[in-house]
DNA sequence: TCGCAGATTGAACAAGTGTTTAGTCTATGA
DNA sequence: TCATAGACTAAACACTTGTTCAATCTGCGA
């Protein structure tokens, strides 16, 4: 379901065509002549339209992020979350480019990228709690910190998708690098660990509650923020 | 045990200066002038030592991922991996810069980066045979795919340590995040992870074993690379 | 002492950058 | 019909970029 075709405003195929650049090259190796060689219009018509590159950034920010927080927040049930899925695995190509802007707003520094990641946490939250009154889900002491390490956890496949799939061998024609084979062949020892477990036994468990426990007294370390 | 203070080879004091602004600013956006300035030198000394810019990140690469593989070669094993880390909780700003530079490194597409991420999934993989033997390690079929879920989870608080510190509230002085505080806070949710899994029951995981034992005949992807 | 190779600099160069500006084209409403 | 607003362009501007170059400075071997 996206406006696919040349049938767009030129704003729009401005927008898109910086969204693409922004997300392969970066804000910074991208210019404002290859967005607007890319959209088929001149340089200054892009800054006429968004003021400045900045202000082409912030609408490229808005753009894909609002998007998907807002999917996001919709389909925030496992049920469609998974049709989410499936409808990527069936068209893949078609959010190659959101995916590879959100990895790079992720990597720089941006008030966009810090709410799309607080956005993904909170997701995270909701579906532990969730999780743990219907019984799918163990129960977590904190909560907060646990949905922390699974959104961590999660987006590191978009974070370094590229690699996965370049260690593995499954690299397909995207260029983030999370194709339908790299997700097929994670999906089971991903969930292994988190059905099983990684570690044998409760060792290193009990080892490191110990650890922690005796060193927070004697430790350096500064006071607990507020 | 680091070269501390100003006693190192110009040639040297330039590439600690290069390390920091790329890591902070990408390679892009730091320039050489930049660069130079910090050193305490001028632009063209840069270019007589390096060749050029590129020459200039091709000894950065070499300079940190380098010493950073031959770290993680020495210390394979569990013990000199605690100590390694006891090193960093105790002097975390020495290391800042190679922090930051390395999260860089693994953004940006470079054969360090690959070399980098290749040599931490190689070293899992060895860690995880390790505990297979030992017993503290469960049995995994597919032990590559595990070391490559394992390594992408861990380079995720690099990734991702400035969203994970703001969220949690941990942010010290360090730019990366990834402070002491950080880890406290996060070990233990993780390590319940590890030990106990995060599902409650292996529902999800029949349910995805069935779903893809049935989907690999039906569904439109490639054949399986070599 | 001399000479020379390398370290180092300041200024300049050429290319590329974001942005501005003057002007043309086009549609739309009075 | 025509005036006006906005889309749009080509050219230029001001600035930054990486790099070069001629010229000094410095240390060291002969």
């Amino acid at each position: 379901m996206r406006s696919s075709a040349e049938d767009l405003t030129t704003r729009a195929r401005i927008r898109d065509a910086a969204i693409g650049l922004f997300g392969r090259d970066g804000f910074a190796r991208a210019t404002v002549r290859a967005v607007a060689s890319t959209a088929g219009v001149s340089p200054g018509l892009v800054i006429h339209h968004f003021g400045s590159k900045a202000g082409l950034r912030d609408a490229c920010d808005q753009h894909v992020l609002a998007q998907t927080a807002t999917q996001g927040r919709e389909k925030a049930d496992p049920v469609s979350t998974r049709q989410l899925i499936q409808d990527y695995l069936n068209h893949p190509d078609q959010y190659a480019d959101e995916i590879t802007y959100i990895r790079r707003t992720l990597s720089d520094e941006s008030e966009a990228g810090d709410a799309f990641f607080d956005a993904v946490v909170k997701q995270t939250q909701d579906i532990i709690h969730a999780g743990m009154e219907a019984g799918t889900i163990r129960k977590f002491d904190d909560v907060r910190s646990t949905a922390v390490v699974i959104a961590s956890n999660s987006l590191s496949i978009l974070m370094l998708g590229r690699h996965l799939s370049r260690t593995l061998g499954t690299l397909g024609p995207e260029p983030h690098g999370i194709g339908p084979e790299l997700l097929r062949q994670l999906t089971l020892p991903a969930l292994e660990i988190y059905t099983h477990g990684f570690y044998a036994d409760a060792r290193f468990l009990d080892a490191a509650r110990e650890a922690i426990n005796t060193n927070t007294s004697t430790n350096t370390g500064r006071e607990h923020a507020p």
